[in-house]
DNA sequence: CGTTCTCTTGAAATCACTCAATTTATGTGG
DNA sequence: CCACATAAATTGAGTGATTTCAAGAGAACG
C-alpha cells in the first residue's frame, strides 16, 4: 500500500460526513457545484508528514477524517505543537505560497483538497465560503489564545488536566453528551505529541499522569483508555473556572 | 479631566491615520460613508480597563492611535497577556455578545468604534470589509502561534530577546528602515507587562534584561531605552531563524 | 524470541520562582 | 526646594518544579 496515495474515491459532497462544520459548511447546492469542480481526495498514513514548513504550498484543504498536528520548531530541534487538526478543520492560508507549520498526521488521515488559485478565485465569488473562513480563524484564534494561557502561567499538573479536559469536551461533544459525572474516552496522543501539545517534556508528561491517577482523578486502562470520575474535579485540577469555554 | 471620553473630535475616514492598515482598508468611498454613519471615538487613560472579560460588549473597534493589551487569567490571579493592540488593530467579533479578555490601555489611547449590529450587517453588504478582517485575523493567528513557541519552548534569556527583537523590527518597519546593524527604540511596557507577556516573572525579566546588559547584547539608557549593537546577535539569542518572520 | 517503540520511574542538576531587601525614578505637598 | 510617599526596577538567597540523564518495564511485531 502506498503511504500516500492521492486518489482514493471522493464521495460527492452532499454525503460529505464534515458537510455542516467545514469551510463549505455555508455552501448553497449551486456553490457546492464549483468546488466539487476542483476539489481532489488526498490520504496519509499515521507518523506521515503532510507539508514541512516553508515548502511550497500550492493547495488548502479540509481534514475529512483522521487527526494532524502543526507544529513549530526551533534550530535546535526543540518542537512546540500549534494546532490539532480534527475533522472539519482547514490547512493553509489562501493568499500564500508557503507553509507556514509542519503538518504531521497522527493516525492514518483523508483530506479533501482544492488547488490554492481556483478556491481563492471562488471564494472571491462566494462570500459563503469567506464568512464560515473567517468564522473558523476566529475560533483558532481564540483557542490559540485559551492554549497560551496553558503554556505561559499553568503547572505542569494543570497542564495534563486541561489537556485531559479538554479532550473528555471533544468527546462529549462528538456523542452529544453534556460534559458532567464519569466521562470515559481514548486519548488520541501519544506522551510525546501530548509533551510537545503542552510544552513538558514527555517525562514529566508521564509522571504527571502517574500523580493523576495516584490521587484517583483519572483511571487508566492500558496507556490511552481514560477514565474521568468526576469531571468537576477535573477541571477544578485544571485551575479553569467550572463555567470553562466550549470547544465543540 | 474625564478618565474615559465618549465622543473625541471624529475625524473624516479619509484623513484617517489607520485607513490604509486597518479593516476599512480595502474599503471604496462609498463603503466608507456607511461606516462612518454609525462610527463614534472613545478615549481611555494609560491604566485604565477598556472592557473586562465577560462582559457585555455591544460595539467592535480599531485602534487609532496608543497601545492596548489583552490578557487572560486564572482564579488565583495569574495572568497571561495573549495580544497586543497597536493602531489599526481591531478589537471585539462580529456574532459575539461578551468580551473574551481583559482589554486594558497601557498608553493613552483612542479607539474608532462601531455599534456591532449595524456593523455586522454592513459587514454581509461589503465584502471587502470581511475580506480585511480575515486577513487580519490570519496574521494574528500566526503570531499567536509564534508565540505559543516562545511561550512553550524558549528559555527566559531567549523570550526577552525575542521581544526585544519584535519591539525593534517593529520600530523598524515604522521608520521604514530594514532590520540590521545597530539599533535604538523605546521599549513600550513595563516589566510587569513584559512578563506578563513572555509568561514569567518580573523579576526573572529584570535579571535577564541585566544579564544582555552585562553581556553586550543591548545597552541601556534609563529603563526603557534601548540599543542594540547587532541585530544579528540579537536574533541568535532568541534562538530564532536569522530569516524570522516579519511583523510589520 | 529478539527488536523496537512507548512509557514509566529514579537521581541529580538546573532554571525560574518566591520572598525579601534595596535602589532608582517620579510625583506631591509643605 | 526639600522631605516624603509611591511606583518601578534591581538584586540576593533559598526553594522548588521541571528538565536532563539514565535505566528498566511493558506492549507490539516480524
Amino acid at each position: 500500500m502506498p503511504a500516500e496515495d492521492v486518489h482514493p474515491v471522493a464521495p460527492q459532497c452532499g454525503d460529505c460526513p464534515i458537510r455542516h462544520r467545514a469551510v463549505c459548511a455555508r455552501c448553497e447546492a449551486d456553490e457546492l457545484d464549483l468546488l466539487e469542480e476542483s476539489k481532489y481526495y488526498r490520504s496519509f498514513e499515521a507518523g506521515q508528514t503532510v507539508i514541512w514548513s516553508g515548502d511550497r504550498m500550492d493547495f488548502v484543504a479540509s481534514v475529512v477524517s483522521g487527526i494532524a498536528t502543526l507544529t513549530q520548531t526551533l534550530e535546535d530541534g526543540r518542537t512546540q505543537m500549534v494546532g490539532l487538526l480534527l475533522p472539519s478543520d482547514f490547512v493553509g492560508r489562501p493568499g500564500r505560497e508557503t507553509a507556514a507549520y509542519n503538518v504531521t498526521a497522527t493516525t492514518d488521515i483523508v483530506m479533501c483538497c482544492f488547488r490554492k488559485k481556483p478556491f481563492e478565485e471562488i471564494m472571491l465569488r462566494t462570500p459563503h465560503i469567506a464568512q464560515r473562513l473567517l468564522e473558523m480563524t476566529l475560533d483558532e484564534l481564540d483557542a490559540a489564545r485559551e492554549w497560551m494561557l496553558l503554556l505561559g502561567r499553568k503547572t505542569a499538573r494543570e497542564k495534563i488536566a486541561s489537556l485531559l479536559a479538554i479532550v473528555a469536551r471533544r468527546d462529549a461533544a462528538i456523542h452529544l453528551r453534556y460534559p458532567e459525572g464519569t466521562m470515559t474516552f481514548d486519548l488520541p496522543l501519544t506522551r510525546e505529541a501530548m509533551a510537545d501539545y503542552l510544552g513538558l517534556t514527555l517525562e514529566t508528561v508521564s509522571r504527571q499522569i502517574s500523580a493523576l491517577k495516584r490521587d484517583g482523578v483519572i483511571e487508566l486502562e492500558g496507556k490511552r483508555h481514560v477514565t474521568v470520575p468526576d469531571f468537576d474535579r477535573l477541571m477544578s485540577e485544571a485551575g479553569d473556572d467550572s463555567d470553562g469555554g466550549f470547544l465543540p
